[in-house]
DNA sequence: AAGATTACGATACGCTACGTTTCGATATTA
DNA sequence: TAATATCGAAACGTAGCGTATCGTAATCTT
C-alpha cells in the first residue's frame, strides 16, 4: 500500500536481473518515451494540467500501457524526474569546510533558479498532498543530499575548523533551510549573494 | 486576470461599504457557511479531494451561489483560511532581542504541529501550481509576519544586542527558513528544543 | 513447431467533478 | 408596483479518471 512508487522503481531498475519470464517483455523504449513524454508536458503545462491521456498521446502508447506500469500521474513524474535528478550535485573540497560549504551553496542556489527549480518546488508541493510521494521524495533527493552534507560538516568539526558541540543535522538545516523556503516561498530571490551572506551568518561563532 | 482573487477578497470586505445596490443582497450567513464548510471538508478529505460540489452540500447552498462569488477553489481555500488566520501570532517583549525571537520561534513551531502546520503548508503548496494563490499567500500570510520580525531585529540593532552590518532581511530568513523547511520537507520533527538550539545556533556570533 | 504467457494499442465504459445555463421564487430598492 | 439581483435546484456538455475487453504481437517452454 505504502511501497507502491517505491516497487515501481525497484521494478523499473531490474531491468540487469534477467529472470526470463514468459511471455512478451515489456518494451523499454516505451519506458523512456512515456517518462521523455511526462518531462516534457509538465514542463509545457505544468502538473496540474499534465493528464495521463496526454501523456499516452505524446509518447505515442496506449493509455492501459501506462496504467500497467504506474499506479498514478504522481509516480510517473516522480519517476520521470528522478531520472533527470539523479546525478547529485557534488561538493567541492578546497580543504576548507566553510569555503565548501559556500561554494556548494551558491552552485545550489544558481541551479534552483533553473528548471530544477521547479522540479524541486513542484515535488515538494505535491509531497503535501500525496504522502506517498512525499516520503519517495525525501529518501530519493532530501536524503542523500543531506547525508553528503553532514559528512562535510563533520568532517569540519574533526578538523577543528567547527565547534564539536554544533550538531550537524541542525546546521544543515539551518544553511539549506532558508534557500528552500525562499524557493517555495518566493518572498525574495535567490541570488549568489544570498548564498553567500546566509552561509556568513550562519557559519559566523562557530568555530572550533 | 491576475486580480481576481484580490478583487473578490476586497468585495467580500465591502460588508461595510453599503451603497444599497438594487435587487436582493447577497446573504452573508450563506457566505460564512460556505466558509466554514469549505475548513471543515479541507481538515477531513484534504486539498485535491475537496470539490465543490461537496462544499456546496455542506454548506446547503447552491452550487451556483458558490460561483457567483468565487472564481475557483483555490480561492475559496484562500479566502476560508485567511479569515482564520489573520490573528499574527504576536512577539513577545521581554527586553531581550535574542530571547523575544527564542520564544517566537518555540510558540511557532508548537502552532505549526497542529493545525495551522497543515494550512500553511497546503496553501504553500498550492501556491507552487498557481502563482495568483502564491500572491495572495505572500501578501497576507508572509509578508505581514516578516514586517513584524524584521521590526524586531531592528530594535535589537538600535539597542546594540545585534551587529549593525546584520541584514534583518536575511536574519529572518534564517531563522524561520529551517522551520518552514522542516515542516514541508518532513524529514525531521519540529520540536521545542529544535526551536532553541536553531536560535542559538543562528544568533551566536551576531553580537554588536 | 505448437502452445502458453504476457505486453501492446485501440476502443468503449461508467464515474466524478467541472463550470455554465436556465428556471421560478424571493428579497430589496426606487 | 416595477426593476433588479440573489437564491436553490436542476440539467447540461465537457474532460479526465481508472477499468475492462479485444485482437494482435512478441517471447518462452515443451
Amino acid at each position: 500500500m505504502s511501497s507502491r512508487i517505491s516497487d515501481r522503481l525497484e521494478e523499473s531498475l531490474d531491468e540487469g536481473c534477467e529472470a526470463k519470464q514468459p511471455g512478451r517483455p515489456r518494451c523499454p523504449v516505451t519506458h523512456q518515451n512515456i517518462l521523455k513524454a511526462t518531462r516534457e508536458l509538465v514542463e509545457e503545462v505544468g502538473y496540474d494540467s499534465l493528464t495521463i491521456e496526454g501523456i499516452a498521446t505524446r509518447a505515442g502508447v496506449g493509455k492501459t500501457t501506462i496504467y500497467r506500469r504506474w499506479p498514478n500521474k504522481a509516480s510517473i513524474v516522480l519517476n520521470a524526474f528522478f531520472e533527470d535528478l539523479s546525478p547529485a550535485t557534488t561538493f567541492p573540497d578546497t580543504g576548507n569546510v566553510r569555503e565548501d560549504l559556500r561554494r556548494h551553496l551558491k552552485k545550489f542556489v544558481k541551479e534552483l533558479n533553473g528548471p530544477l527549480g521547479c522540479k524541486i518546488s513542484m515535488l515538494l508541493a505535491n509531497g503535501q498532498l500525496d504522502e506517498e510521494m512525499a516520503e519517495a521524495f525525501r529518501a530519493q533527493w532530501i536524503k542523500p543530499r543531506r547525508d553528503e552534507a553532514r559528512q562535510v560538516i563533520q568532517k569540519g568539526i574533526e578538523r577543528g575548523e567547527i565547534h564539536q558541540d554544533i550538531d550537524p543535522e541542525l546546521l544543515v538545516d539551518a544553511l539549506y533551510g532558508p534557500i528552500y523556503f525562499r524557493l517555495l516561498a518566493g518572498h525574495a530571490p535567490l541570488t549568489p549573494s544570498f548564498a553567500d551572506s546566509l552561509t556568513e551568518l550562519v557559519m559566523s561563532g562557530l568555530d572550533g
